[in-house]
DNA sequence: TTACACTCTGTACTCAGGTACGGAGTCAAG
DNA sequence: CTTGACTCCGTACCTGAGTACAGAGTGTAA
């Protein structure tokens, strides 16, 4: 996000007096920036679907209102717990929808997927520490043990 | 690997009756299902300099030694390790050189990265079955705490 | 000989989560 | 009014490990 070095604080004045609901709103580098992330991300979220595109307003400028940045850290946050984008788009359609059992589902599957991803990479650390230390207390004479592992086909069936 | 349903053992038989060294060659069908993966994987794995490309044979059809099938399940037993193929081209150098320091370098680097990845996944688990817990047991008027902890922004520097 | 299976080569596509860029338009300050 | 920063939109590129496919050539069994 190298593309503003304003205040994320700063926000755009509105000019016309027309100021129906005065909630403010943002530019797309102003809400990048206030998001921490970079535009490019923020037009990918919408294309994801994750963010809404405002309707351009006059010239075809679009206008982001500032409760934006509370969606932008919720996705960060969520994507900092191992949700993907498609979780988290579906989070946050349930998010305001209270089904509280749908909610757990989804972060019930992915601490399942996360469990599973920590026990096969448990067994692999197993392995791959025996066969350091084997290396390590070896003698040199022999074959490289992390070689000699690496060699062994495994026949999976029919070891005839 | 859904092109070849001969059994895997079945050698071409040379024909020119030139067999100067009778080392039994594949063609690449035949190379694939031995090391059971597909051929375009076997390509795939010559693009990346794994395995070599053979010089064409008159026609232009290649011939493969047979003891690339060892290769290629040097190259999945390493996979199956956590090794990238960068990483596993650079054991298969070192493979015949011998030079035990640098495979154990190797090693280490993914077994420390493995470690790395193990310590963040059980940081993340942690947190998201407390709040997996916190759900179930939170009484239905008050917010899903799930989704209560992705909307809490958290600013990460400048608190001011 | 003819049909079919296979091979060769190059290119494009997949997944996820973005990043980069080009050209045209717009907005605001000086 | 001009300049420069920004926006819009579409498209292409990136990583890693493959998969898919088109079109031309080849090898071989009946």
């Amino acid at each position: 996000m190298p593309q503003d070095s304003s205040e994320i604080g700063t926000l755009p004045r509105l000019r016309h007096h027309a100021a129906v609901t005065h909630v403010p709103t943002f530019t797309i580098g102003k809400l990048a920036s206030a998001g921490q992330v970079g535009v490019e991300t923020i037009r990918y979220y919408q294309r994801r679907r994750l963010l809404p595109v405002p309707p351009s307003t006059g010239g075809g400028v679009r206008r982001y209102p500032a409760a934006l940045v509370d969606r932008i850290h919720f996705i960060k946050q969520a994507q900092g717990l191992g949700f993907s984008l498609e979780e988290i788009r579906e989070l946050l359609r349930l998010e305001s929808g209270g089904s509280r059992g749908a909610i757990r589902r989804i972060a019930g599957v992915r601490l399942q997927n996360m469990r599973e991803k920590m026990a096969a990479l448990a067994r692999v650390e197993e392995v791959l520490a025996q066969l350091l230390d084997d290396c390590e207390h070896t003698g040199i004479a022999a074959p490289c043990p992390i070689i000699a592992a690496l060699s062994t086909a495994h026949r999976s069936t029919g070891d005839a």
